[in-house]
DNA sequence: AGCCAGTTGCAAATGCTTCTCATTTGCATT
DNA sequence: AATGCAAATGAGAAGCATTTGCAACTGGCT
């Protein structure tokens, strides 16, 4: 609570420094954002911030998502036949394993894959700007 | 031109034995597939098998690479921002890299990576199922 | 307090993809 | 070769997530 109201604070500061404005809807979105320790999607953090402030259309949740996309706030996600999710860009780069029977999503990290992709696009004479790593699993049987 | 012929032959057998006619507009959508050497989208075939066949419709396209692709002879690939893309199914696995300058798609496979997948699956509790690995990359400038 | 470009809500538009339905056709059977 | 019928087709309408136009509002600076 102490730690979202500063980050909320931060990110606010992150969208002035930016030349754009902190609206009373922008702010509930930022709240809803940096509180959310899942992936939600549009319409899902709309319902969220309608409850901070209630005249929030979802017009500008996804007008604001796509400023906080460009300033390099937010993160979209478009997993396999799926509306897009979203999450705050404070957290270190990681990956997505999705469970295709519940929909979970958990996070993962794996430096060597990450060093053998800037590998594999070197050889083919690339720099790697970014990338997408999904891996949909079922959860095994013992 | 032999080799795909005789890939839409094998391709034509395959959607018989599944129960699935194989019609005229089918047909001239199977071969600009087995022919195609890129990964064009819906439109783009449409485009390609009207060569063939003009009176094939979007909609039998579309409806035709979703019977194709359950059948498991085709797959759609939903790069960053783009509509669908296809290619058969024919080849061994392979992940791609998207020029993000150009939209160039290039194939690559890495053992090293695939293996690395299924491990951090299972390290999670999970058997991994399909997954998605797309690399955007730049040009590199020497 | 006053200005004004940036922002908003709403509705309409967009673009890809799927669906509906009347008509046609593949193909197994005579 | 003719028949029967479920599967497939073309055309357009519908679906759905996301974007956009516009008139009204407002954050943040004088
Ligand atoms: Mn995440
Ligand atoms: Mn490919
Ligand atoms: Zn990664
Ligand atoms: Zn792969």
């Amino acid at each position: 609570m102490k730690q979202s109201k500063n980050r909320v604070e931060e990110l606010e500061g992150i969208l002035r420094d930016g030349g754009v404005r902190v609206t009373r809807q922008r702010a509930a979105i930022l709240k809803i954002l940096a509180e959310a320790e899942d992936h939600p999607d549009a319409s899902e953090l709309h319902r969220r911030a309608k409850e901070i402030d209630a005249t929030v259309s979802l017009s500008t949740v996804y007008r604001t998502l796509s400023a906080l996309e460009q300033q390099g706030v937010v993160q979209r996600h478009a997993f396999e036949n799926a509306t897009a999710r979203f999450e705050t860009a404070d957290a270190p780069h990681h990956d997505h394993l999705i469970d295709i029977e519940t929909g979970a999503v958990i996070e993962f990290r794996s430096d060597k894959i990450e060093q053998l992709q800037a590998e594999i696009a070197a050889e083919l004479g690339y720099d790697l700007v970014r990338h997408r790593l999904e891996l949909y699993c079922r959860k095994r049987k013992d």
